[in-house]
RNA sequence: GGGGAGAUACCCAAGUGGCCAAAGGGGGCAGACUGUAAAUCUGUUGUCGCUGACUUCGAUGGUUCGAAUCCAUCUCUCCCCA
C-alpha cells in the first residue's frame, strides 16, 4: 500500500466536497484495499469533461491500490436523474441508451486499467430491468421516507418546477445499485459529483438498514469556473472526450484559454502534476500565467487524446499564435482542385470550413471585418477564392481572433 | 374527475388583427483594448439566390384582403379542488 494516503491526495488536490464519515474513511483508505464505485448514466454518446474528473478520481484511487467499479447506468438512464436539473429529462429509448452505453464503455476503457481484475465494469441494466415492482417496493421501498426525500437537496428545485413520479424514483434505483454492488462485490464506498450527495447517502442508509453494515460515500467538487458557472461548456455545447465531437485541437484550446483564476483548480483536478509544481505554476501572474495554461492544455489533452495528438495540438497553436511550430498541424479541410478552378465564394468556403454555421453568418462575419484570408482582412462579401490565393496548395482561413481553418487543395 | 393558468427565437420574457423576423434581458458571435485571459465599451444575433424573397411564435385545420394575435380540435406543462 502506498505510504501517502489517497484521501490526503484527493483532499490536497481539492476533489473532496462531502464525506459521510471523514475520519473513518481516511482510516479505511489507509489500511485497506477498498472496492468503490462511480456511476455513469449513458445520456449522451460520449463522455465529457465532467466525467473525466470522475475518472481522474478513479485513477488516483486505483494508483493507491483500491479497486474501482465503473457502473454504467444503462438501467438508471431509463428513468433519468432529476438531480441538479430544473427541467425534466426527456425520455430516451432503450436503443439510444444501449448505443450510448457502448460508447461509454469504449471510452472509459482508455482511462482505467481493467487488466487482471484491477477494476470492474458493470451495467445496472443487468439487475434493474428485471426487477419486479411489488417485490422492489416491499424490499427496498419500505426503507425510504417520502417526508425525508422531499427535503433532500436534489429535489428542491424540482419541487418548484414539477417532478414526475418516475424521476422521484431515481434515488431508490441508485440506492439499490449500491446495495447490489455491496452484496456482490463487497463494494463499500460510492463516489460521485457533489450533485449526487443525496443519492449516495440514500444508498449508504439502505445498506445500513438492510444489511446492518456500514458503507461510505464521498462527493467531489463539480467542475465550475471561479464565477460558479459550469465548466466544460462552450457556445457549441459540451467539451466532449470523443475526438469526433470535440477535436483534440479544440480541446487543447479550451484549456489554453481558461480563466486565470481557474488554472490552479484545473491543474490540480485534471492532471497528475505534483501539487508543489501546480502551486508554482499557478502562482504566476499576468502574461506569465500563460506558461501554466500551456502546460495545463498539453497535459489534459495528453491524458485524454494521447501524447501524439497533444503535441499536434500544441504545434498548431504555436504556429497560429506564436509564429513557430508548424501550420501542418492546424486542423483543416480539403477541397477538390476542380472546385477551385472556377473559384469558390468566400462565404461558401467559410461554411464548408465549419467556421460559420450558415451563409448568413458568414456574410455577417465578413461585413463586420472578422474574416481573414492568409492574414489579410477581407470585407467584400462577394469575394471569390481561387487558385491564386493558395500557396503550396494551402491557405489559411480565419474567422474572428482565433478560429482558424487550413484549407488544402487535393 | 372538476376548475384555472400557460406553451413565443439558444434561454428568460414582451407582444392579444396590419407599423412583427417579432420589444427587453441573458447568452453567443464580431470589432476596440489585451496576455490566445478577465473586465469594459461598440456592433451584431431566423434562413436564402440579401436594397428583395422565403420559413418561424406547441400541432393541425378554419375565419379574414391580412393572424404570434380571432375560432375549432389536438398535444404537452403548471396550479387549485376531489
Amino acid at each position: 500500500m502506498n505510504s501517502v494516503n489517497v484521501y490526503d491526495i484527493l483532499q490536497e488536490r481539492g476533489f473532496i466536497e462531502q464525506v459521510t464519515h471523514e475520519e473513518e474513511v481516511r482510516e479505511l483508505l489507509r489500511n485497506e484495499k477498498v472496492t468503490f464505485y462511480i456511476g455513469f448514466d449513458p445520456t449522451a454518446d460520449s463522455l465529457h469533461v465532467g466525467h473525466f474528473l470522475q475518472l481522474m478520481v478513479m485513477s488516483h484511487m486505483q494508483r493507491a491500490g483500491h479497486k474501482p467499479i465503473v457502473l454504467i447506468g444503462g438501467g438508471t438512464a431509463m428513468v433519468g436523474d432529476p438531480s441538479g436539473r430544473t427541467d425534466m429529462r426527456k425520455m430516451m429509448t432503450r436503443e439510444q441508451i444501449e448505443h450510448n452505453a457502448e460508447c461509454f464503455k469504449k471510452q472509459i476503457s482508455k482511462f482505467i486499467d481493467f487488466s487482471n481484475g484491477r477494476a470492474l465494469m458493470v451495467d445496472n441494466s443487468d439487475w434493474l430491468l428485471k426487477l419486479n415492482y411489488v417485490e422492489f417496493l416491499r424490499e427496498i421501498g419500505v426503507h425510504f421516507s417520502v417526508n425525508r426525500m422531499l427535503t433532500a437537496e436534489c429535489f428542491k428545485s424540482r419541487l418548484e418546477r414539477g417532478l414526475s413520479f418516475i424521476e422521484f424514483n431515481y434515488m431508490l434505483m441508485q440506492s439499490y445499485d449500491f446495495l447490489e454492488l455491496f452484496r456482490k462485490y463487497n463494494c463499500r464506498m460510492q463516489m460521485g459529483g457533489n450533485d449526487q450527495w443525496s443519492n449516495i447517502i440514500g444508498g449508504v442508509e439502505l445498506i445500513r438498514r438492510v444489511e446492518g453494515a456500514e458503507a461510505y460515500g464521498m462527493t467531489f467538487t463539480l467542475l465550475t469556473t471561479s464565477e460558479g458557472k459550469k465548466m466544460g461548456k462552450t457556445e457549441s455545447g459540451a467539451i466532449w472526450l470523443d475526438p469526433e465531437k470535440t477535436s483534440p485541437y479544440e480541446f487543447y484550446q479550451y484549456w489554453r484559454n481558461i480563466h486565470d483564476n481557474d488554472v490552479e483548480k484545473c491543474l490540480a483536478l485534471l492532471t497528475f502534476i505534483p501539487m508543489d509544481e501546480v502551486r508554482r505554476l499557478s502562482s504566476f501572474r499576468d502574461a506569465r500565467i500563460n506558461e501554466a495554461k500551456k502546460i495545463l492544455a498539453y497535459e489534459v489533452t495528453k491524458l485524454v487524446h494521447g501524447e501524439e495528438e497533444a503535441l499536434k495540438a500544441q504545434r498548431a497553436a504555436e504556429a497560429l499564435f506564436e509564429n513557430k511550430g508548424d501550420a501542418e498541424s492546424v486542423p483543416g479541410i480539403e477541397v477538390g482542385a476542380d472546385e477551385i478552378k472556377d473559384g469558390i465564394k468566400l462565404v461558401d468556403l467559410l461554411v464548408k470550413a465549419g467556421l460559420t454555421p450558415s451563409k448568413s453568418e458568414a456574410r455577417r462575419a465578413v461585413q463586420q471585418g472578422g474574416v481573414y484570408l492568409n492574414d489579410e482582412k477581407i470585407s467584400d462579401i462577394e469575394y471569390v477564392v481561387s487558385a491564386g490565393n493558395f500557396s503550396e496548395g494551402a491557405l489559411m482561413l480565419r474567422r474572428g481572433k482565433k478560429n482558424y481553418c487550413r484549407v488544402r487543395v487535393v
